[in-house]
DNA sequence: CCAGTATTAAAGTTCTCAAC
DNA sequence: GTTGAGAACTTTAATACTGG
């Protein structure tokens, strides 16, 4: 009997025991999980940790801040996401754009004059490793603070003085205000404990309330979103971005980083090898994470220059189609307007510009932008032949000429006329650098006395065939194009005379004025006679108008009609 | 005395015209 | 269309005068 009933015992018990191992090797299982993930973990943060010790050897070499603040980009919210496989999307990603709770946007605010990446990567690290993460991964948490004390090494070292490698200076007269006096604080009442806790727990009723009110407006705003979508197409996403984002369209795009640029490329190459419809990103980014983590720094720094690269196409590419470029042209002219009706706001300009084609392919005619109209009008008064519609055809005619003023001139006339004109402007600058006078005016009638004796120089090289004013040489193309050639390649120029030569020029200019060879400037006929007090002056001059034969008065001076061959290169 | 103004001549530039 | 001559026009410098 004592063996039968001992026989279903030892069952019982063997039963319980195979059912206690089995609980036991389940358990392993799981922990045997825990730890290979927790290895997994730990590698990839001694492969960041070292990458951070490369950047300490960068940081101590070249721009720290800067340096550290692409690091940061490129390298934590990886390194965070990295922490939360099973997560939905990326944490990083959910992070920045998951709707912000009021503490968060709190404490984005007060962050932002503090090195910014930093500061939230930081936070971000620091809030994962406190609440986010569960037991099995406590020892990463203590990596977790390791590094985050090396971060916040960092940011004490770039935010020493004698670190910072860029110093923006302010004005050196600053406008000083009347210094605002701090109230003194009234001492605060002494509460007991249930007032203090009925207090609090006011404060966060209120901030609950405040809480639900913020993510009530938020969810509206994404079934909004929705609604749009489904009504005009277009990813909800975009509506969001017109929504929130307009305003920092303007700012310049982001410097692309690692995790960016590994996407893109990612992408690409998923769109190029399906046609039929565009792969979502997010998804792609979930498969191929590990990928991610895989690379070596080579292939980073070749997806970021592939990325670089592909933006740099977007924005100076040819645009092959009419739409393409004047919707270019409409977007460049806004932005452009934007920024100067800004700058007109905050600092205080006025400004103008126009606009105009380089290229016979496209079409569009010049487009002009005042801030201020009077401006426009005020130049047309004052500037003679100030007109924009000639102005713009002029150099939209220019450009389209391949910038070169002798494509445009139709006849020898107008190219003689150029090449004078280059030549006059050409001497007069030659002379004011050798004279270092911004006054000095060339003179050719009294070439020798007015230049040669007044500032000890000399031209040398003067290659047509006589000395004169470039005005009164021959129009003939061929020696005025050798002339200006001359100029500009050095062979015509001024030279300093020596002493000795200055002495000698200066004996034969005295010879020759003494042998009557030097035309001296007239006397003036008037001269040492009274002349007529000034107002009968003035009576006979508002008299000219009904007495144009007196001699003595000055004549008036005729405005250009404006009817010569300058202006008909509008035509062209 | 000196700054401002008016007048004039000369220098420099642009335009017209006629010959080729 | 090109070229040269000269007229027409503008700019600059020299000179003289006025008035504070």
């Amino acid at each position: 009997m004592q063996t039968t009933s001992s026989q279903p015992d030892d069952e019982a018990a063997e039963a319980a025991l195979s059912t206690r191992i089995t609980e036991l090797e389940h358990q392993l299982s799981h922990r045997n999980d825990d730890v290979v993930k927790l290895e997994h973990d730990i590698t990839k943060l001694r492969k960041v940790l070292r990458q951070t010790m490369k950047h300490v050897k960068n940081l101590e070499e070249a721009n720290k801040s800067e340096a550290l603040s692409q690091w940061s980009r490129a390298s934590t919210p990886a390194l965070v996401d990295s922490l939360h496989p099973s997560s939905p999307r990326p944490l990083s990603t959910a992070l920045s754009t998951a709707p912000s709770s009021p503490s968060r946007v709190r404490s984005s605010v007060s962050k932002q004059y503090a090195p910014s990446s930093m500061s939230s990567a930081v936070s971000s690290v620091s809030s994962v490793s406190a609440s986010s993460i569960g037991h099995p991964f406590r020892h990463v948490c203590r990596i977790y603070s390791i590094l985050r004390r090396i971060i916040l090494t960092f940011l004490l070292l770039v935010n020493t003085p004698q670190h910072m490698a860029a110093v923006s200076v302010g004005p050196m007269i600053g406008i000083s205000a009347k210094p605002t006096v701090s109230a003194k604080r009234c001492t605060a009442p002494a509460l007991s404990y249930e007032e203090r806790t009925a207090i609090t727990k006011k404060n966060h009723d209120k901030q609950a309330e405040l809480d639900a009110e913020i993510k009530q407006w938020f969810d509206d705003t994404v079934a909004l979103s929705k609604h749009l979508s489904d009504k005009f197409g277009k990813n909800a996403d975009y509506y969001l971005n017109q929504m929130f984002s307009d305003a920092l369209k303007l700012r310049n795009s982001r410097q692309p980083n690692a995790y960016n640029a590994w996407s893109h490329h990612i992408a690409k190459e998923a769109n190029e090898a399906s046609q039929a419809s565009p792969s979502n990103l997010l998804n792609l980014q979930q498969e191929k994470i590990d990928d991610y983590y895989d690379l070596t720094e080579e292939q980073w720094e070749q997806y970021v220059n592939e990325l670089v690269d592909q933006r740099q196409s977007q924005s100076t590419s040819l645009r092959t189609t009419q739409r393409g470029r004047t919707q270019d042209v409409n977007n460049i002219c806004g932005k452009i307007v934007d920024l100067l009706l800004g700058l007109k706001q905050c600092v205080g300009i006025e400004a103008f510009f126009c606009i105009f084609r380089n290229s016979p392919d496209f079409h569009m005619s010049p487009r002009w932008y005042f801030t201020l109209e009077q401006i426009n009008q005020y130049l047309a008064t004052m500037i003679r032949r100030w007109e924009i519609d000639k102005i713009g055809a002029m150099a939209e005619a220019f450009a389209i000429a391949g910038c070169d003023y002798m494509n445009l001139l139709r006849n020898s006339k107008l190219k003689g006329a150029f090449l004078k004109a280059s030549i006059r402007n050409k001497i007069n600058a030659m002379l004011i650098k050798i004279t270092g006078n911004s006054k000095a005016v060339m003179n050719y009638t009294s070439f020798e006395s007015e230049i040669v004796l007044r500032y000890q120089i000399q031209l040398i090289g003067w290659t047509a065939d006589k000395w004169t004013n470039p005005s009164k040489l021959s129009n003939a193309v061929a020696p005025l194009q050798q002339l200006l050639d001359a100029i500009e390649n050095g062979a015509c120029r001024f030279e300093r005379l020596a002493s000795h030569e200055f002495t000698t020029q200066k004996k034969k200019y005295d010879k020759d004025v003494a042998a009557g060879r030097v035309a001296q400037r007239k006397v003036r006929k008037d001269a040492g006679q009274k002349r007529a007090p000034k107002a009968r002056v003035a009576e006979s001059s508002s008299d000219s108008g009904s007495d144009s034969n007196n001699e003595s008065i000055h004549p008036s001076k005729r405005s250009r009609t404006g009817t010569g061959d300058v202006d008909e290169i509008v035509a062209v």
